[in-house]
DNA sequence: CTGTAACTGATAATACTTTTCAATTAGCAG
DNA sequence: CTGCTAATTGAAAAGTATTATCAGTTACAG
């Protein structure tokens, strides 16, 4: 077992959770890559050292882990495509965590700016052809900040 | 028909597609709301003045209207949930909208302090307490930029 | 060891989206 | 105005991703 395998496992026990073959698989073929993976290429990774480890177990494991923020979790969770009109001039969104609600901004003059150099610098660096960019701020609204989230 | 839907309609002549009592139902439906719609919340708008409109259509038409970029899709298309190991430090995504890969960059701390100072302004006007942020790029790997996209 | 609550995996259920295809229709030519 | 035709629609089915159920198994505290 790698250290890096170790620290998680560990804080999976401190949490009060059991250490299974399953578990630790799963945390293995996390660490051990260096890509971001998808729950199915975690089963299919898991499945040539563990054969017959239950796709279920790979998603509990993962929305695990990811609760107790021990792996990173790409996408905010919401509910993922919604639409608006107004796709002309470029903005940002401000997304509520509790019932999806999504605020359009737009980011000042000055960070567009810094973000344009950013670009060029990560695009000369890995060799990406750069489209977009998504600044995007999570929370929760008025609304969810009182009452418990009422979701949609 | 308001002015904002015949932007949109006449647009979508224009691309030579045909103007269906439907697709302008879906596009009433986006234009006539200040937030972000799930399809389904779409669909649900639409079935009341255009009752027996079938929830296909509007997802074909959602599709049509965000490829000509006549409305805002909400989140990067990608392959939502990806996992990844050491969620510990603040860090960014490079999306490659051809192949799904993610490479993770530290943003620099100018820009993080910007982002800080406009969280706060952000919550002063909207009420939101805001939790997180999260800078995004899409683009294409150097891969996708030679072959035509592999997917995943 | 033993007991038990936590965990697993087969199956089913749910949810969301796309495909297929026969019937309908928008919009053009005449 | 017709009449034609390719584009479009909607029902149904298929595909894909995720979650719930539940009987059997297992990690681990005592
Ligand atoms: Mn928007
Ligand atoms: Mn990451
Ligand atoms: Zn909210
Ligand atoms: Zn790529």
């Amino acid at each position: 077992m790698k250290p890096s395998d170790r620290n998680i496992t560990t804080a999976l026990r401190r949490h009060g959770y059991k250490l299974t073959p399953q578990r630790c698989a799963v945390v293995h073929a996390i660490t051990s890559s260096q890509d971001h993976l998808t729950p199915t290429a975690i089963f299919e990774k898991v499945s040539q050292n563990h054969p017959g480890i239950g796709l279920v177990t790979v998603y509990r494991t993962l929305k695990l882990l990811a609760e107790l923020e021990l792996i990173c979790e790409l996408h905010t969770g919401g509910n993922c495509p919604s639409y608006t009109a107004g796709t002309s001039h470029h903005h940002h969104h401000l997304v509520c965590s509790g019932c999806g609600k999504v605020v359009d901004f737009a980011s000042p003059r000055l960070i567009e700016h810094n973000v344009v150099e950013l670009e060029g610098r990560l695009s000369r660096e890995s060799g990406f052809r750069i489209d977009d960019h998504l600044l995007e701020f999570t929370g929760l609204c008025q609304l969810c900040q009182k009452a418990p989230a009422s979701s949609v």
